[in-house]
RNA sequence: GCCCCCGUAGCUCAGCUGGAUAGAGCAGCGGAUUUCUAAUCCGCCGGUCGCAGGUUCGAAUCCUGCCGGGGGUACCA
């Protein structure tokens, strides 16, 4: 038979037809032809058009009378088996059997499982990450790196030009406080042990002495909450380190040198936690590497009378009653909008994106809008601007956002370690399980149990962030994102792991399956049903880029993997009823387990060959 | 005060460019299964989609108001 390979994007493939029978009907096809979905009941084929009862009042006829126009001038091929019109006007479109299962063999090729590159490639910067160097990186950096890290690794499988950039927070106040602390309040033998976590001390204590200052600053009211000479001593705690900020700033040689000396200390540690997340940055271009562009962009702004002096400050204004943005406060310090705009010129002129993405916290949300506003007034409007904002990673006592700076709240580093832990704990415990019902269990290594132990725990965490939708709150349950059961990283990790168990026992190579793909037989629903699916992954990834939310890769993931269960309860595979059928379904395994494989790792989470 | 976001099953959350009976997972209840295995499967229970209006063939989804929660709001980032 020979059918052609189309696009693997069916969705695309739909509207392209869809487009098609729609022209001569309407002026502009385009809008109409999107209202397609995939149907949420097979009782009504594989997808659904649902633009005959809109454009039914603009052509003045019957909504079924229009579809009955629309399914008549649909192309006439071997796409479809069935094509019904029902209820209102819902046109229900299911495709032929024996199309899907070409489709099938034709994306067992190569290693891009039907997935072809971007025609018209876009270049992306996306600012994520971006953690203050001088602490450790807590719960909250998580969403930032994982994100940013997905979003990276996506576009770039699409085809994309993708520069991941790690915009540290590495000049601020943070510094001045290491340099205050390290000044006045070092311990010289612990320096030499562990510069790393003396720095970290150096700093959880100031930041402890500066909150009632601070505290007061943002509402005067709060003064009575301190007594006085511990808010007097605070107060001239955090104008020292802002001093010496200042300082810095200005090229003090003392200062620079020990910013020089801390840098590395502080990278080291923050370093490791993205190597244990296999996270991977293509430039790591701090605040400190704007700072000596920050007072030609100030002048530029005010020159070109984008920003101008305004009590005291320079700042740019956005309409009565709106906020100003300060670009340099009326002590002569530049601020992180003055860093951003920098940044934004920099990114520009260096690689002129399509697009810049900043994975960043909802609260920073009025920043950014400023940011944009003033950046397009300032000309550089051809890039198009997004704030991926995300929510809260919230304390699952507190109900609140976790806070590390003042207490003692778990650092990354620990929770990934807790993680890991559960995962061996859990590791053992259903090793036993299985010991005692005489099943066999594979004899792993310690290096590779420690492999899968990583690679489970870790991708656990990754996993629970990334199948939230990023603009919504979630509580923090370790218990609940290291569970078997439901939409986890195990979950899918097992399905993969199971899956190649199959070609194990089965003594397959699954290699000549990608080199020599069998003939697809899709006699069976649940054959089809899988197929079907396996065929959806192009509109996951692309759903996922365009609204910039990972989450819906992990949907698809779990769609798959119940497509899978079901298929893997209904049809034997290794003894299946004929040689030819054991062929095709070893070939479904195979697609099945890449695309998760893949799947998986566009989230930045591992696969292991066996758990 | 002003601006933004959120309010969906007991719990945790999807769905929100309007579409057919509102979906998962966990918890609860009832069956099937002892395996191609670090995941059993199927069914049931459970919802005035915060409240009230409006737009229309059709609203969880769009508009307005209200209630409740969170965030932001000129010299921190």
């Amino acid at each position: 038979m020979g059918y052609s390979v189309h696009s693997m994007n069916l969705i695309t493939l739909l509207q392209d037809r869809l487009r098609l029978a729609l022209t001569g009907l309407v002026d502009d096809p385009s809008p109409y032809a999107a209202m397609l979905k995939a149907a949420n009941d097979p009782k009504h084929g594989d997808y659904q058009a649902n633009c005959a009862m809109s454009l039914a009042k603009a052509l003045g006829k019957k909504p079924p009378e229009v579809a009955k126009e629309i399914v008549a001038r649909l192309p006439q091929d071997d796409l479809f088996e069935k094509v019904e019109i029902a209820g209102p006007g819902f046109i229900n479109l299911r495709f032929r059997t024996e199309w899907l299962a070409a489709q099938m063999q034709a994306i067992a090729l190569g290693d891009r499982l039907g997935i072809t590159p971007a025609v018209k490639p876009k270049t992306y910067v996306i600012d994520f990450s971006g953690p203050n160097v001088a602490k450790p990186l807590h719960v909250g950096h998580l969403r930032s790196t994982i994100i940013g890290d997905s979003l990276c690794r996506l576009l770039r499988f699409l085809g994309h030009k993708v520069i991941g950039d790690n915009h540290l927070g590495d000049w601020g106040l943070q510094f001045g406080m290491l340099l205050h602390g390290y000044k006045h309040h070092r311990d010289d033998a612990a320096l030499q042990g562990d510069p790393v976590r003396e720095l970290a001390r150096v700093y959880v204590m100031l930041r402890k002495k500066i909150k009632p200052a601070e505290d007061v600053e943002d509402e005067p009211a709060n003064a009575k909450n301190y007594p006085p000479d511990e808010l007097a001593e605070s107060q001239a705690v955090l104008a020292a380190c802002r001093q010496e900020t200042s300082k810095l700033h200005a090229g003090d040689p003392e200062n620079l040198k020990l910013w020089k000396q801390f840098m590395p200390w502080a990278m080291a540690e923050i370093e490791a936690i993205y190597k244990r997340l296999d996270v991977k940055f293509d430039e790591t271009l701090g605040e400190s590497h704007y700072h000596s562009m920050l007072a030609d962009v100030v002048r530029d702004l005010r020159a070109k009378g984008i920003a101008q002096e305004s009590r005291g400050a320079i700042a740019i204004l956005f309409g009565e009653n709106q906020p100003a943005a300060i670009i340099q406060s009326s002590h002569g310090a530049y601020t992180y909008t003055t860093t951003d705009l920098a940044t934004i010129r920099y990114r520009v002129e260096r690689w002129n994106p399509d697009e810049i993405l900043y994975v960043v916290d909802f609260r920073q949300a009025l920043h950014f809008q400023h940011v944009y506003d003033a950046a397009r007034r300032w000309g550089y409007d051809q890039p198009k601007y997004h704030h991926v904002s995300f929510g809260s990673v919230l304390d699952p006592k507190s109900r609140k956002p976790f806070k590390t700076s003042e207490g003692g709240a778990a650092t990354l580093e620990e929770l990934l370690n807790e993680a890991v832990q559960h995962a061996a704990k859990m590791y053992v415990q259903i090793c036993e399980e299985r010991r005692q019902r005489g099943d066999e269990i594979p004899e792993l290594s310690p290096g590779e149990l420690k492999q899968v132990h990583e690679a489970v725990g870790i991708g656990a965490v990754k996993y629970a962030d990334l199948c939230q939708n990023r603009e919504s709150d979630y509580v923090f349950s370790l218990e609940k994102m290291t569970s078997l059961e439901g939409n986890t990283a195990t979950y899918m990790q097992n399905a993969y792991v199971r899956n190649r168990g199959i070609f194990r026992k089965g003594d397959e190579n699954s290699e000549l399956y990608r080199t020599h793909p069998p003939p697809v037989l899709l006699g069976q629903p649940k054959e089809r049903a899988l197929a079907l699916q396996l065929l959806r992954f192009e509109d996951a990834l692309q759903s996922a880029v365009v609204d910039y939310r990972p989450n819906n890769v992990t949907a698809y993931l779990w769609d798959l993997a119940k497509s899978y269960s079901g298929f893997y309860e209904e049809c034997p595979v290794l003894k299946a009823e004929t040689p030819a059928l054991r062929q095709s379904r070893l070939l479904l395994c195979d697609l099945t387990a890449r695309t998760i494989q893949k799947g998986l790792e566009l989230l930045g989470i591992r696969t292991i060959e066996r758990m």
